[in-house]
DNA sequence: AAAGTAAATGCAACCGATTGTGTAAAGAAA
DNA sequence: TTTCTTTACACAATCGGTTGCATTTACTTT
């Protein structure tokens, strides 16, 4: 039952007959302290196993070491990898890590924003929920100055960091490539409009067609919302009993991709021959299913760590020049590379 | 500039004339408050747009809301469906939930334990890393009446709790499976025999195959201690190149079993008809890749719901009854169910 | 009406680190 | 030696709930 006290500061301060406020300077090497005593503090405080209490400093600064995060699912490949670089990123810095998932519900997100803005995370890293329309319940951290990341899936507009890919020129480059094997009717699996990373896709698509003299045919677009499985199946299986089917398709993600895969087989279609496919994301099925899945490659680890360094990079700043404020209408968009991976399901030329 | 300071419960205690410790009190229903001041005081703080502050409370009870939970790798299908059940239960209770991952290494586990330990987690969820043979560095938990949860890669001897599946008897199913195939010769890669779930799916496939009156040949047993893709080619060429080659895998892993597919087509042998293969973990490639692959399904979710069910319903308990302890040596140890999933990599008649 | 009991609320210490300000000690300048 | 600066450290308030104990108020009971 002799639960042992944990040591303070205070047990510090006492052992070596000094004050509480000269130990925790020492700790932090405030410029105050002379070299002597800081080394005399720091080796007491290691033979005596002191470890500061995390909750204790962030009730008087208000602030904790955490950085929040609210995505909308956590088992994805892509997001659970986007996590893995976050977390790597802050653990190396010193902070942890508080995850959330909105299940791609508004209502949840808002909660959640709330719930860790109460946490006193001194961060946050936010990918939209698919339903998610409005995001005013994002200004409250921008009021108390903690840094807001959003990644992949970001607001329209909201003067703050985002770290995402360029959409629209990997639509293109997706859409392009498969202009390039020769499809001339190419079909789109799109997932909600209202998210950026789906509308700037189709606008990259479009483009691409038009720069080609392709026709934009609306039938060979479907909005399907989901992007599961089962909707590239759906979506396929109705481009297939279209009059004049697409030779074509760019499905964006590779999920809705296997379906249309999983579709093109079934009715025995060729691929590439007959219909040639691409995805979006280069998730390991990718390379796995058969043929192998064409697919725009993400670096989703390393959005992770570029969006914990902008938070981190951020609350430096913020250290060393009291001034600096996000109220600055910080507009720091940070684009990584995309890249096509071409593999069976789209190359009609080897 | 004008941050607007945080409404406390001393404003609260200010508006309606009252102390600090009855709204606190009243917030809670604690039972010495009358039912009407329970009520004023938390419709005044609704009004007021009263959020408790969560590390004050922390600090005096030296104990956060906040479940800590120590993985080897986020971006794994198993590991992020784990850590989405787990997330989902504590969202549900009013917990949070603060990630981590080992990268399967020993000593980043000792100081993440330690870290989470710090930051006061009023519980805490782990999968030990491959590396790890010595648990020594869990006691403080145990010791502070930290509820400890082991889910999936559990320690033989701890007295704690432990959520997992019976790895023998899915082991020893797996086995069956290939045998009641008509497999004569059976080859399985495991993954490092320090780790239950491995050295167990083994000893249920060693007695499996003694069951049946098979050969237990070392020849057709690989260690190899990561389970990738890559293992998964190496060891089935390996086999594949034997005197006597095997007619059956089974893979301790979907990602090896897919590797031992991969090398199997390449040679071309027929599946299942040459070799018939079964994985574990039912990730969604097992689905997707062709032929299907048999494996052994695992509620991954599930587990980790269990698991954080386990933390919450202890820390109920503690609150309950002062007298519950850690230390009444809990050794819970919960089993969830497994499945064979058969596909065609496996189905010789069908 | 006095006394006794139960119910409801107040008081104040406490958790442990942080930090603005005050003061003592050490060194430099006169 | 005295005075003026630095340099180094101490004091004490503070962050916002929580909780043991004291106290007041409301009700019974005789």
């Amino acid at each position: 039952m002799e639960e042992k006290r944990d040591v303070t500061i205070y047990d510090i301060a006492e052992r070596l007959s000094l004050a509480t406020s000269t130990i925790s300077r020492a700790l932090k090497d405030h410029p105050s302290i002379s070299d002597r005593t800081i080394k005399k503090v720091k080796k007491a405080a290691e033979e005596m196993g002191f470890r500061p209490n995390t909750l204790a400093a962030g009730l008087r600064g208000n602030q904790t070491k955490i950085i929040g995060v609210l995505v909308t699912r956590i088992n994805r490949p892509f997001i659970s990898s986007l996590i893995s670089g976050i977390e790597e990123t802050a653990q190396k810095a010193g902070y942890s890590v508080m995850i959330t998932q909105s299940h791609d519900s508004y209502n949840d997100e808002v909660n959640l924003s709330k719930a860790l803005y109460d946490s006193r995370v001194c961060g946050i890293i936010c990918s939209l929920a698919m339903e998610t329309r409005d995001t005013s319940h994002f200004q409250k951290f921008i009021d108390k100055n903690i840094p807001l990341v959003f990644v992949d899936r970001v607001p329209k507009d909201f003067n703050t960091y985002r770290v995402m890919i360029d959409n629209y020129s990997a639509g293109y480059k997706a859409t392009k490539h498969l202009i390039e094997q020769g499809c001339k009717r190419i079909a789109h699996i799109t997932g909600s409009l209202h998210r950026n990373t789906y509308s700037e896709r189709r606008r990259g698509y479009v483009d691409a067609l038009l720069e080609s003299n392709l026709v934009v045919d609306e039938a060979l677009i479907v909005d399907s919302t989901g992007l599961t499985f089962e909707d590239g199946e759906t979506a396929s299986n109705a481009f297939f009993d279209l009059q004049n089917p697409p030779d074509g398709i760019f499905a964006s993600n590779d999920t809705a991709a296997v379906g249309a895969i999983q579709a093109a087989k079934k009715r025995g279609l060729k691929i590439p021959e007959d219909i040639a496919i691409i995805g979006f994301n280069d998730d390991p099925i990718a390379s796995i299913i058969d043929p192998g899945l064409s697919t725009i490659s993400h670096p989703a680890v390393k959005m992770g760590q570029t969006s914990a360094k902008k938070v981190i990079n951020h609350l430096k700043s913020l250290r060393n020049n009291a001034n600096a404020s996000n109220k600055d209408n910080i507009t720091e968009v940070t684009f990584l590379n995309t890249e096509v991976v071409a593999r069976e399901s789209s190359k009609k030329q080897s």
